[in-house]
DNA sequence: ACCAGTCTTGACCACTTGGTCAAGAAATTT
DNA sequence: AAATTTCTTGACCAAGTGGTCAAGACTGGT
């Protein structure tokens, strides 16, 4: 019997040490806050000594960064979909697919972009300003093609943008609240499948993207 | 010249240095979470010396909680709209008026709030428990009614109560990115009036409320 | 003028926290 | 096997924090 992750390669104890703490670290940011996260905390939930993260990242702020950056990766990540997509339907449908599942597995990484972001990002503000501004611009001039070919209802797409981020990201962000409203249990997977069918259908029916069924006798076309 | 805000009644200035704490401790808890913000902060955004806050709010917490109540209680008031509604379409635009209102107006309060959801509700978990568990049933019941009535298409009521309030509260909870996004300054007048409008269409179409003038000679009636 | 209750404030303390350090243990290289 | 680099860790420290305290100032009533 092999142990499955034990020597890979001179080296790679950097690389498995710094993930090992990052991703301690994204949980224990998300649950505390920056602040109120200690090193003491992390160094724990990884199973290591606190001097032992000083030694992969000298300092909390410097470890901070690098977590934000795992996050917005993922982020961007996701919405690869968008460029690939036809059309509005499509593209918007697996948008939200991606960005709910997302909060459904990996909710810590939007906890702590929320709780950044909320304070008035004072760590991560380049990363606004730079790389999210860029994506939002590209993903508009999408939107706003599809406005233009008459595939969907004229909207802002920076309202749009945001009302699929909210919408979805609020599941990761506000999962302690929902789940106190259901009874104190996780959305099952029932449930899930609701949610996800119910925010693709407000929107595109609220964009006119799906066909609507209001009107049985094709009246116009 | 009378000094205006001098001089209402004895015993009147606990309340007076009470509200102004708890308005410089918004702002401060908003900005920094509960755990990065100071008392020393707080007594410098109200131009106190600390031990002065101490003597209104004996610690850190029950100041913190006394922020969260005042936040929860707005939060309610802006909802009475719903119950004395006639259907969705009157109801929900009021309600998601309402709640931009408040978002653009009082930020900070809903910063607080998400704050300390993201974290789980260390402090204030028994209001979720209590409080708006009661009041999210109260109004899914309404929306229930409405959908057996064919007022509006059927949709889980929570999802929809969810939906609205992260569309709207995103835009206090996430101000600084959205001021960031469009070019650092703050969203205009005519851009407030843009997203209210772009909002509650994509949602009252999203469940078949508004008249939708996709069938100009009215097929179906 | 006096008193009692309310409010104000500078100085202070116990405790926590991010970060350091130096000694040693593993792992790699020669 | 010796040397060198990488990693581990207990003990420690300076700075900042929530909270205290006791002395004083202000207020209204008598």
């Amino acid at each position: 019997m092999i142990l499955s992750t034990q020597r890979n390669q001179s080296g790679s104890k950097r690389k498995e040490n710094e993930a090992l703490i990052i991703t301690a670290a994204e949980k224990i940011f998300a649950d505390m806050g920056y602040a109120g996260a200690t090193m003491q905390q992390i160094a724990d939930a990884a199973g290591l000594p606190k001097p032992n993260l000083h030694y992969y990242f000298p300092t909390k702020e410097i470890l901070y960064r690098n977590v934000i950056d795992k996050i917005f990766n993922l982020w961007l990540e996701a919405a690869d979909i968008f460029d690939a997509a036809e059309g509005p339907k499509d593209g918007l449908s697996s948008y939200i697919d991606a960005k709910l599942e997302s909060s459904r597995h990996f909710p810590n990484g939007s906890k702590v972009w929320a709780n950044e972001v909320i304070q008035g990002a004072p760590i991560i503000q380049d990363y606004l300003e730079c790389k999210l501004a860029a994506w939002t611009h590209s993903k508009a001039e999408i939107i706003e093609m599809w406005i233009a070919k008459g595939l969907m209802y004229p909207i802002n797409p920076k309202t749009l943008l945001y009302f699929i981020w909210s919408a979805t990201q609020h599941y990761a962000d506000f999962q302690h609240q929902i789940r106190t409203l259901n009874n104190n249990s996780d959305l099952t997977e029932a449930q899930w499948s609701e949610v996800k069918e119910d925010i693709k259908k407000l929107v595109l029916k609220g964009l006119g993207v799906e066909h609507v069924s209001e009107c049985p006798t094709m009246c116009d076309e």
